[in-house]
DNA sequence: TATATTTGCGAGTGATTACTCACTATTTTG
DNA sequence: CAAAATAGTGAGTAATCACTCGCAAATATA
């Protein structure tokens, strides 16, 4: 990988994310990265490309995110790690703005990434089942679906701090 | 309003939607509204305008749905009105894309309507205290939270059934 | 070193964008 | 009924869109 194309990368990630994928030209792309806009079609062959590009290489990072949390065999300990991944989601601001727009991309190509999470949701439900709960998957598919929530709130509501409601969830689960 | 005038304003909500209000392009509107392009400026100024009129209609029509949710003095009806709000959100077509449109705007104009939820989240919050519960306000956003998650996956998930997780829900609430 | 390949540029391309405007048709008002 | 106001049209506008292409510079390969 060029380092003018890691910059074309870096570059559109930040405004797709702040902007969306729609609203953010090719043009603003490669001003905003440095290069000229034909470098973009050269390496990422058109626009969608250079979204696929993104999308593809937060799937790895995603993967990797996720691999220790579900390798965890400690019930309890996983849903503690569970209920802690917001704090790997905000470390920088380049991991800001790839989550952002993992949660902002959906309602513009309109495919949930359901896939994504299967692996966390079942070990969740596992855990659950381990810990007596009665409904254990429902239980899972639950949680994820708060966590969902409360990125939301994160990425949109100004001044949001989830710190409490995490607290309250883990009080709950006694985790 | 005029007839054409309603008509453009269903058109814009159906597509914006849809497709999403960065991505509409005001030709498209018109045509599938069967009017003008001209006759969206004479009526809404610019682009922007129309989407303010539809969310400005939309207003309305929340503050309508939620005023009688409020009103509830017994605890236990209200958080159980307030869980069976999502009958409510897919009632027509056009309510359902009403509904999307609501959690899809906010990741292209990013401004959280906290301030639409407010009064619910009040009543809420001063339900959970009647009922005993220790953390009541933050009770109620964490009840929120997980709707807007709920929502989310109604709008973007194929196939999925908010029932369940509404059921097991009434049953932590023991409504 | 000679040649092939890749990287990068920037001036194009036609299509589409949001929006204007001169004009006519219809409705409202005095 | 006359005049004023509003509703509606459709051809036009400059700007911007995603994308192409010929060419030069840099790099890899032989």
């Amino acid at each position: 990988m060029t380092d003018k194309q890691e910059k074309i990368l870096k570059a559109a990630l930040e405004l797709f994310a702040r902007e969306g994928f729609a609203a953010t030209s090719t043009s603003k792309v490669a001003k905003h990265a440095g290069v000229s806009e034909g470098l973009i079609f050269r390496h990422f062959k058109n626009k969608n490309g250079l979204l696929e590009a993104i999308l593809l290489e937060g799937e790895k990072k995603v993967k990797y995110l996720f691999a220790d949390v579900v390798m965890q065999s400690d019930p309890k300990a996983l849903i503690h790690k569970v209920l802690n991944i917001k704090e790997l989601m905000v470390a920088s601001q380049e991991d800001y703005d790839f989550w952002k727009l993992q949660y902002k991309i959906k309602w513009e190509i309109e495919v949930y990434g359901e896939h994504k999470m299967e692996a966390v949701q079942l070990a969740l439900a596992n855990a659950f089942k381990k810990l007596g709960y009665e409904h254990s998957e429902l239980e899972a598919e639950f949680l994820l679906i708060t966590l969902d929530g409360m990125a939301t709130r994160l990425f949109l509501q100004e001044g949001f701090d989830p710190e409490g409601m995490l607290e309250l969830l883990k009080n709950k689960y006694k985790v």
